[in-house]
DNA sequence: ATAGTTGGTTGGTGCTGCACAAATCATTAG
DNA sequence: CTAATGATTTGTGCAGCACCAACCAACTAT
């Protein structure tokens, strides 16, 4: 590898793109959520716990680059809602594991299904198989840059 | 295809994983925009204006989903740089016309030079060919879902 | 045992992005 | 002339979030 010279094409930048997409979706979501008692970062938080149950308080930190003080305060919102869990680690009981309840896995699923509509009108320019497409490319991207995934 | 009545997949929603990632972007975004004297949100307002020059700002406020007096002071900012220019309508001299300078394509292009090695941090675990599509989508997805942008 | 470190918690402070409201000016339309 | 419209200015308030300091419980090392 590396052993093309190719100076680089204009190589398109997708940052602007994201932060557009990523705001027209949370205006949307925001009022959607509402009635789930959910705001966009609790849907993240879920999401991610969804992926890795029993994560550390400090790998969902890292997940999340939030500072770890204010996922305590993110987590006590979910756990006030019976969406997630602290569970002390056997092996360390300093540590937390945290992970989605069932009530937990519900709820995100309701969320989900009641975003299906804003999702469509923020992609509505995408087909079915063009927004799976993304997903999927989102979910790579996602999963694969996680400082805190060392393997998967 | 779209021959099968299946009733559907879960479909798997992308609006967190969006959030997620523009969330990422953004954080690295920042510190590598500020020697530029930009922040996230002009980087995002010089692309739509690259798309569509001499756009008013009724319609900037439109696409970018911003509330216009907002859009006045974000405006200020990249005029005050020489970044952007404000011209009179002809047709209705109320309104301005907002157009990139070249200075402003120029400072773009290179604030999204360097925002290569952020882009290839948080986009690291896809490949070239797979950033590329990615690209392609959101591209797509955003002048789709452009409520302001009846023909492109 | 004792000291130092670490995971988590609490409380507080402050900045920034943004929505929203109100008042003003220039221009256009009826 | 009067009303409506595009843009501007100024001011208010809230939410997200970073950061700091103090603290407890539990682990580690000596």
């Amino acid at each position: 590898m590396t052993s093309q010279p190719v100076v680089s094409q204009p190589v398109h930048r997708s940052g602007a793109l994201l932060d557009h997409l990523a705001r027209r979706m949370r205006l949307r979501a925001e009022s959607v959520l509402a009635p789930f008692r959910l705001r966009p970062r609790h849907l993240v938080a879920l999401t991610v716990l969804r992926g890795r149950d029993g994560i550390t308080q400090q790998a969902l930190s890292i997940t999340l680059e939030m500072d770890g003080t204010n996922i305590v305060g993110l987590l006590n919102e979910l756990e006030a809602e019976d969406l997630i869990e602290r569970r002390r680690s056997p092996e360390d009981r300093r540590r937390h594991l945290v992970a989605l309840t069932e009530a937990g896995a519900k709820r995100l699923a309701e969320a989900e299904c009641a975003l299906a509509a804003v999702e469509k009108e923020v992609l509505g320019a995408l087909d079915d198989s063009q927004r799976e497409a993304l997903h999927s490319l989102l979910l790579q991207a996602a999963m694969g840059s996680d400082v805190s995934c060392p393997l998967d």
